[in-house]
DNA sequence: CAAATTCCGTTGTTTAAGCAACACAGGAGC
DNA sequence: GCTCCTGTGTTGCTTAAACAACGGAATTTG
């Protein structure tokens, strides 16, 4: 359906940008964040610097880059992206969203606020569009009183909120049970504009 | 002392060397050497074909160079390149010989007649190399009946063919003890222009 | 046998990566 | 203050890799 991002490109610049996400990973694990520069990255990639700016305007883009990428895959991974909404799906995405924004928050020192609002913004926009793809196929949405767009706003601040709550209380109680408590709230939002199963 | 051979080139030629030499090494485990066309290999690296071209002028001198590298590796491991000539360097010697020719056997099908005699001309040039290398740093070299160089070739020829035996033997008796007792042999023949330590 | 594939080795052209140099913006330390 | 140093973006030019296409050799297939 989607035009398969990493189709057909030309091979050196799929190798160039892997490397380059791999030093990343790396580094940051590693050194984290801020106290990372581009020639460390392009150092360890074994690229030249100049070939950095070819790709990335800086190193905060880069960020956002493999945040996007990276929570994208978990998505993939777990074949949320191609179903509907049900609230077995949903589960699932709460449990999803959890994981990668405790995973996220482990990375990253406690001052690197960059770093979790990158997250933030880029794990609810995906939520967001996952939502709205999952309400606009949905049989009947002609009785809405708040328009899909709004909900699916609505459903994925309370999403990442909740799921940041979660990690801030150290994991407890387990993902599973955490997220049978909350499904009832979120699938209470949905509910404006749809009917539940 | 050498040139270093990777010192600094052009990145971009040392990784698209080292993706057609891991592409190579892998299919060549996979399904033999003769059946391997350069298609699988540049389409296993993700280079283009003609790039293949631009570094080697076919599969045959790659599998040559291949070998070269890996027995001059293993060399460099033990750390016999950068030794004089003593009883135990040329056991050490003999025990690397037996165990690369053995390994590389396992690699092929016993009908690839091409494979095991380009890895005997490479590994029994290099052994020659090395054994002329020890020569030339002896103390007293004046008094030879015999040239270096020919000492150095019978030398080689020797390791080498009683490394094939002792893998065609299947490896029995245990290497160490193999090399202790063919090694008065080989020093026998290099003692025709050298005295014995 | 003939037609069809498949792989080979090579070519001309386009594009991405390498490289060296630049001006500039913060610190660090004297 | 000042210099020294390190990192940042950006530039023109060079070089390696991608790509598409070719004719030809060798093999397969009908």
């Amino acid at each position: 359906m989607s035009p398969n991002e990493d189709e057909k490109l030309d091979p050196r610049v799929k190798r160039t940008r892997q490397m380059i996400e791999q030093a990343f990973m790396t580094l940051v694990i590693e050194k984290g964040f801020q106290t990372l520069s581009v020639q460390d990255i392009t150092e360890k990639a074994g690229i030249n610097r100049a070939t950095f700016y070819a790709h990335f305007p800086d190193k905060y883009s880069l960020l956002d880059h493999a945040i996007q990428q990276s929570f994208k895959l978990e998505i993939e991974k777990r074949m949320l992206n191609a179903c509907h909404f049900s609230n077995s799906n949903l589960r699932a995405l709460i449990i999803t969203v959890c994981e990668f924004v405790d995973g996220a928050h482990g990375y990253c020192a406690k001052t690197e606020q960059q770093f979790r609002s990158l997250v933030e913004a880029q794990v609810r926009s995906q939520i967001q569009g996952l939502i709205s793809h999952w309400l606009e196929n949905m049989p009947s949405n002609g009785n809405t009183p708040v328009s899909p767009e709004r909900t699916a706003t609505a459903a994925s601040w309370a999403i990442y909120g909740l799921a940041t709550e979660w990690s801030r209380a150290k994991r407890m109680p387990p993902v599973e049970q955490y997220a049978d408590e909350v499904l009832g709230l979120v699938a209470a939002n949905l509910g404006m504009s749809v009917e539940l199963v």
